[in-house]
DNA sequence: TATTATGAAGTAACGATGTTATGGCGGTGA
DNA sequence: TCACCGCCATAACATCGTTACTTCATAATA
């Protein structure tokens, strides 16, 4: 006979069935948005009843803050992959890493941003630790800052702006607010690019094809 | 006796009872968030049942879409009252009215950026009108192109990337994630500052106070 | 071994939600 | 007076998050 999710799970202890049931609802966020996640549908796909998910998780709040911090942790594996020996090179490179994987992994990004789920609030805690995620734009910014190629600034603050244009394009895109998302990141990034040195980095267009740079 | 929202309206034609009901929707939206919008309240509030609103809405989707639409039409009640003669200042005074408008009416933000609405998605048309609202954005960009303040490019794709920065500041504000939020709209905006004539604009800051700007 | 106790988990209920079918009520025309 | 028609309140249905109740397997103890 076929053993449910639940069932593998159960043999390993409370944590591998708390990381089981994780994946059985990261699987239905994933494949069909933050409205498939009710506590009866995770519960029904990992072949247990509600009640496990109360008391591992406190309830549905506690089960989407825990995706809520896989979200960014996802981000966070993403950002690992990203290498560039040259500093705004490589803060260039983080913002399309992080284009990249919003439009990925488009319903997580919801989740993290958006706010499908009603009385869902990110804890104080989840909150820090969602910050914490862009510390790798921080401290891009820092070597940055280190080897002169930016202005002077509060890195954290300067970490955060970059940030926000990101963020604000990837976000009206999803929204589908936006003619041509691929111009308007472009010109939104390069509308800081004039932080850096020009022709810094490989990657940066040539002069005319963006039209907020001169 | 007193007459309820809905006797008030009921005598003065459909229009001004559709009205009636979506203002009573906007209230609960402004004072309690867009947690208490449900068609058993909304109904009650106004002193009707809910049967009215699905012959007038058609249904919860049709009702969010006008208050949808009323939130782009606040924001663009909100640009009208700006004014600047030189083009970038005036550009530049958009982009604190679309931060002032958001903080004010933080719900109606929430509904038109966030998803808070479970099933809700904007039609075609909605979406439409929601972009057009930023038409006063592509106007400025492109005085700023009229006058040379600004380099060439496709206005539209400018406005865009403007609007942008500004939304993915206060969306991070709002969602609680930046440290000093006022710093980094500061940041995030001179960043772009570079497109005009320094000292352009009376509110442009002294050297030094934006960290992203030499 | 027999009995008890403990903890985990399934069942079913409660209130609230969006939606719709049913039925009544008040007008209007014959 | 009677039939008809449009508007609307009522009540039902399925689904949701949540929880009290019950059951059952396992371990500890006499």
């Amino acid at each position: 006979m076929t053993l449910t999710t639940y069932e593998q799970a159960q043999g390993k202890g409370q944590s591998a069935l708390r990381t089981a049931l994780l994946d059985t609802a990261s699987g239905l966020l994933v494949d069909e948005g933050p409205g498939a996640l009710s506590m009866r549908r995770i519960a029904a796909a990992a072949g247990c009843s509600t009640t496990v998910l109360y008391t591992l998780f406190g309830g549905k709040d506690g089960l989407v803050e825990a995706l809520y911090i896989e979200g960014f942790a996802r981000f966070r594996r993403r950002f690992e992959t990203v290498h560039d020996d040259d500093p705004p090179g490589y803060l260039w490179a983080l913002g399309r890493a992080y284009r990249d994987n919003a439009l990925a992994e488009r319903n997580y990004y919801g989740l993290m941003f958006e706010k499908p789920i009603p009385g869902f609030q990110p804890s104080p805690e989840a909150l820090r630790a969602a910050g914490e995620t862009f510390d790798y734009l921080e401290r891009a910014v820092r070597a940055c800052l280190d080897h002169g190629r930016i202005a002077p600034g509060d890195p954290r603050v300067i970490a955060e702006s970059f940030w926000s244009v990101v963020h604000g394009v990837v976000s009206l895109e999803l929204a589908g607010h936006l003619s041509d998302p691929e111009a308007v990141f472009m010109a939104a990034i390069t509308a800081c690019a004039p932080r850096f040195e020009p022709g810094a980095h490989p990657d940066d267009p040539k002069e005319g094809t963006c039209p907020a740079v001169s």
